[in-house]
DNA sequence: ACTGTTTTGGTACTAAAGTATGAGTCTGAT
DNA sequence: ATCAGACTCATACTTTAGTACCAAAACAGT
C-alpha cells in the first residue's frame, strides 16, 4: 500500500514537471508546441491506460480465487480437498489413490464424505458446487 | 475497492493540481496555451482509460467464451454437445436424458462417443478436457 | 495420558457409468 | 429417390462409483 502511495506519487511529480516543462517550452518557443502537446496526450493516455489495467485486473484475480474460508465452513479436510482436485482433473477413484499413495478404498472414503458435505449426489455434481462456492 | 478509491483520489488530486497551475498561467498571462495543454492531457486520459476498458473487455468476454470452430472440429454433433453441458451441469445419465426428452440409452451413446471424441476415458475427464478447449 | 479428528483401509453391496453391437427413424443434400 | 450423418433406443456386459459399516493407526491439543 504504501509502494503504491510513493509510485503515485513520483507518478504525479513526474506529470507535473512534464507539464511545467511544456508550459516553458512552449512560451520559450524553444520546441514545436504542437510536439509538447503531442507529448502530453500520449503520455496522459498511457497513463490513463496502465490505471484502468490496474484497477481492472484486481477484480479478474478475485475471480480466479479460491475461497479457503468456505473450506472450513463445510468442514472439508486437507485430504478430502486433494481427493477433490483429483476429480477435477477427471482422475478415477483409483487413479487419485494411485497419486496420493494411498488405497482405492481411502479414495472411495473421502469422495463420499466429500459428496455429502458438499451435497452432492456425483462427483460431477460435487465439481460444479464446489465451482460456484469458488474453492476450486 | 479500497484501491480503487485510491486512484480515484489521486486522480482527483493531479487533476487540481493541474488545475492549480492553469491559474497560475492565467494569472501570468499565459492563458490560452495552459487550457489547451491540461483539456489536452484530460481528455487522452480519459481516452486512454476509454479504450484499455473496451480492450479488457473484450479479453475478459474471450476467456469465457465458447470455441465453436472447435466444436466443429471434433465433429461433436448438436446433441452431444447438449448431453456435455448437462454432464457439466453435474447430471447424471438418467437426469439428463429426461431434461432433453429422450431415453437413458441414448444419452449412454452419446456419452460414449462424446468420450472419444474427447479422447476421454471418464465424464469427469471430458469436461477436463472439454474446459481446456475452451468447448465449455 | 486421554480425547477427538483425520487418515487409512477393508468387505459387501447397490447404483451408475461406459462399451459393443445392432437397428430403426429422420433429415438435408445430391 | 437415394445416401450419409445424426438421433434414437435396446440388450447384454464390464467397469467405476458410491454407500454402509466397521476398525485401527496416526496426530494434535488439552
Amino acid at each position: 500500500m504504501k509502494k503504491t502511495i510513493l509510485v503515485f506519487g513520483l507518478l504525479i511529480l513526474a506529470l507535473l514537471l512534464l507539464f511545467q516543462f511544456s508550459k516553458y517550452a512552449v512560451i520559450s518557443g524553444d520546441l514545436n508546441s504542437e510536439i509538447a502537446i503531442a507529448l502530453i496526450a500520449i503520455v496522459f493516455f498511457f497513463i490513463g491506460v496502465y490505471l484502468n489495467k490496474k484497477s481492472l485486473k484486481k477484480k479478474t484475480t478475485i475471480l480466479g480465487e479460491i475461497n479457503h474460508k468456505k473450506i472450513e465452513d463445510l468442514e472439508i479436510s486437507k485430504r478430502e480437498y486433494e481427493v477433490l482436485l483429483g476429480i477435477s482433473e477427471g482422475l478415477s477413484n483409483k487413479e487419485i489413490g494411485t497419486k496420493l499413495f494411498v488405497s482405492e478404498s481411502t479414495i472411495k472414503t473421502h469422495v463420499s464424505n466429500l459428496l455429502s458435505k458438499l451435497n452432492a449426489k456425483r462427483r460431477t455434481q460435487a465439481l460444479q458446487i464446489a465451482k460456484d462456492l469458488e474453492i476450486i
